[in-house]
DNA sequence: AAATTCCTCGCAACCGTTTGCGTAAATAAA
DNA sequence: TTTATTTACGCAAACGGTTGCGAGGAATTT
C-alpha cells in the first residue's frame, strides 16, 4: 500500500523536476508554438505520469478568461428545459466548455442571487431562463455590464434588453393550438394561461386571441384563468368552468400539467374526452404521449434549441474575445419553430 | 444615458475610494473580528454602492477553499435524480454552497474527463451518481488523494472505496416487489434488471432472488433479462417473453420507463393488465401515476435521499477542513429507505 | 504619569498561471 | 566570417484576495 502524501502538483513541481521554468511547462499546456517538440513530449510525459491538472481558478484569475458557462432555469425537471440543457451541455462540452446549472426555483430572489454568484466566478456566459415573474431585468446588468455575454432563452425579457434572444414560436403555438380547437368545432374555449408575466404566455395568449378574432369569437374573461401552471391550480380553474353551464367544450391549457390535470379532471367527472371536451396542451412532455387518451400538445423541439443557442453563444463569445465592442455588439432574437402534435384529447 | 466603463471593482479600487488598505476591505469581507464597526460599514456601503462582488477565482486560490460542489449524475432526465438534485441543490444553498451539475450521460469516458475537471476547478467536495459501466472507480482517486471528498449515491461502487457511500435499499426494493407478485398469485414471474455492473441492479436482483426462493421458486435464465432499461430494449424483452408458452403472469421492471413500455407492449398485444399479467416498476416516476392502469413501483424518496446527502457532505466538509487526517477518517454507508407503492397493474 | 493591554489597521508575501520582454543559441543571409 | 533573423526558453511582473506580523493609538491598569 503506498502512501501518497497528498501532494497538489504545480507547475512548479513539473519544473522542477524537468529543469525547466514554470513559463515554458506553461506554454506547453497552452499550445503555444515555438517551443521545441522534444520539450513538449517531455513535458506532457510528466503531466500524465504526476496526473497534473491545470488550477482552474489561478489560470482563470490570470487569464481572465474561464471556460465555464452558466445557465440559470426555473427548474431543471420540467422536460422540455431538462432536454434543452442536456444539449447545450454536449455541445458545449465538444468544444471545451463546462456548464454551470442553476436553479432558480422561480424564485426572483434567488435568480438575483445567481447572476451575482455567477458573476462571482467570472463565467464566459450566462444562458438563462428567467423565473415566472421576472419582469425587471436589472440584475443581469452586472453581467452585460462587465461584458459577459447573456443569452435569454424560452422565458425572455419582454422589455428590450441587450442580450441575445432566443424563443420557441409561442405565439404561433398559441394560435396553432386554438386554431385546431376551432377547426374541431369548439366554440366555447377555455384558456388556462400562466402569468402575464412571462413573456411565453404573453405570446401564447396573443396567439390564441388572433384565433379566436379570426373566428369572431369574443376571449370571454370567465373562460381565461392566469395562474401559475401547477396541477392544483388547474384543478380550480376547472371546477370553476364545470361550476355552472354552459360548460366548455373545449381547454387550451398553456403547458402539458394544467392539461393533463383538466383531463384527469374531465374523467372523473364523467365528461367524455374528447367528445364533450376536447383539451390540447403545450410543450409534449412524455407523460402526453402515454396518457389514455393521449394528449394534443405543442412540440417544442428541444434539441433544437439547445442547439441553436451554443450557435448563438460560440458566435457571442468569439465577439466579445475578439474585442470590447462597447454595446456595438448585435443583440439578434431568434424564434425557434413549434408544431402541433394531435392525438385523442382533441 | 450613462455610458458605464466595464469595470471589474477589486478590493483596491475599495480600498482606494476609502484610504483604506485591501487587506481591511477583505477583513469586513470575511467578517474577521476586530474591525472597527464604523469602518465595516462604510466599506459595506460602498461594496454596495459600486456593486462589488468578490472575485471567487482570486479568493477561491489563495485560501485554497471553494464553495463549490460537483455532482456527477447520469442524466438529469431522469424523475429520481432531478428530484435528488433539485433538494441538493436548495439545502446547500442555505448554508452558502454552490453546485455545479455534470452530466455523464451514462459514458465512462465522460465520468473520468468530468472528474478531471472537477479536480482542477478544486471544488469543495464531489457528489456521484455512476455510470452504468463503473466498475472501476480508480478515476476518483485524484479526488480523495487530494482530501476532495466524494460522496456517492444511488449506484455506488460495488467494491470498497474510501468514499461516503448513501444508497437506497435496493435489496428491499427488489424484495417488496417481487413478493408483492408473488402474493397476488403469479408464479411466472419475469424480472427485466438493468445491467449487473452497476450497484443497484445486482441489489434488486438480489431481493428478487430472495423473495422467488422463499416461494421455492427458480429464477429461470429465459425469465430474467440484463439490459440497458430503454423502452426498446424493454419491448425486445416482452416480445421474446411472449414469443412462445408459458407466457409470464407478471413482469418486474427495474425501473419505470422498462415498465410502462411493458404495459404499452402488453395492451398492444391483448394481454390485460392485471387480469392477465401483472406488471411492477421502479422509482414512481410521475408517469406511472398518471398511465391507464396505474402503474404498481417502488417509491426511493428523492427528496429524503437528497437530505441525507448534504447532511453526510456537511459533516465531511468540517471534518476535512479540521485536519488532513490521512485516510482515517470514517466512511459510513447509509442506506435510505423504499416504499412499494400499490397501484392497479397488479 | 508610566506601563500594559487591546483594538484597528497597513505591509508584504503568497496562492498557481500567464505573458511581455530579454537573451542565448541556432540557423539563414550577406 | 560577420550580421541579421529565427527559435527556445527563462525572468519577473502581474491577476485579486488572504493572512501573519507588526505598528500606532486608544483604553485600561498600576
Amino acid at each position: 500500500m503506498k502512501k501518497k502524501p497528498p501532494i497538489q502538483h504545480s507547475i512548479h513541481d513539473l519544473a522542477r523536476r524537468l529543469n525547466l521554468s514554470p513559463a515554458t511547462i506553461s506554454r506547453v499546456l497552452n499550445n503555444h508554438p515555438h517551443v521545441h517538440k522534444e520539450t513538449r513530449s517531455k513535458v506532457m510525459a510528466m503531466v500524465e505520469k504526476v496526473g497534473y491538472r491545470r488550477n482552474a481558478m489561478a489560470s482563470g484569475l490570470r487569464s481572465n478568461k474561464t471556460n465555464t458557462v452558466g445557465l440559470i432555469v426555473p427548474r431543471i425537471s420540467m422536460f422540455f428545459h431538462a432536454e434543452v440543457i442536456t444539449t447545450i451541455q454536449n455541445e458545449l462540452h465538444r468544444h471545451g466548455y463546462h456548464l454551470v446549472i442553476c436553479q432558480s426555483n422561480d424564485s426572483l430572489e434567488v435568480e438575483k442571487e445567481l447572476t451575482r454568484t455567477l458573476y462571482a466566478s467570472r463565467v464566459a456566459a450566462v444562458i438563462a431562463s428567467c423565473t415566472l415573474f421576472t419582469t425587471d431585468f436589472s440584475h443581469f446588468d452586472v453581467l452585460t455590464e462587465n461584458n459577459i455575454p447573456v443569452i435569454f432563452y424560452d422565458r425572455v425579457p419582454i422589455k428590450p434588453y441587450p442580450a441575445c434572444i432566443i424563443k420557441g414560436d409561442d405565439y404561433r403555438g398559441g394560435y396553432l393550438a386554438t386554431t385546431h380547437l376551432l377547426e374541431q368545432g369548439c366554440r366555447r374555449i377555455a384558456y388556462i394561461s400562466g402569468p402575464l408575466t412571462c413573456s411565453v404566455y404573453v405570446d401564447r395568449f396573443a396567439g390564441h386571441r388572433q384565433a379566436m378574432q379570426e373566428y369572431d369569437l369574443p376571449v370571454s374573461n370567465n373562460r381565461v384563468f392566469y395562474q401559475e401552471l401547477t396541477a392544483e391550480n388547474a384543478r380550480k380553474a376547472m371546477k370553476q368552468l364545470f361550476s355552472k353551464k354552459p360548460y366548455p367544450d373545449a381547454v387550451f391549457a398553456a403547458n402539458d400539467v394544467s392539461a393533463l390535470e383538466a383531463l384527469h379532471f374531465a374523467k372523473e367527472m364523467g365528461v367524455s374526452v374528447p367528445d364533450d371536451l376536447k383539451i390540447v396542451g403545450y410543450s409534449n412532455d412524455p407523460r402526453s404521449a402515454i396518457i389514455a387518451p393521449s394528449m394534443t400538445t405543442i412540440e417544442q423541439f428541444p434539441t433544437n434549441t439547445g442547439k441553436t443557442i451554443v450557435a448563438e453563444l460560440l458566435k457571442l463569445l468569439k465577439e466579445y474575445h475578439g474585442q470590447h465592442t462597447a454595446g456595438v455588439a448585435s443583440y439578434p432574437t431568434i424564434v425557434t419553430a413549434v408544431e402541433l402534435i394531435r392525438r385523442r384529447s382533441s
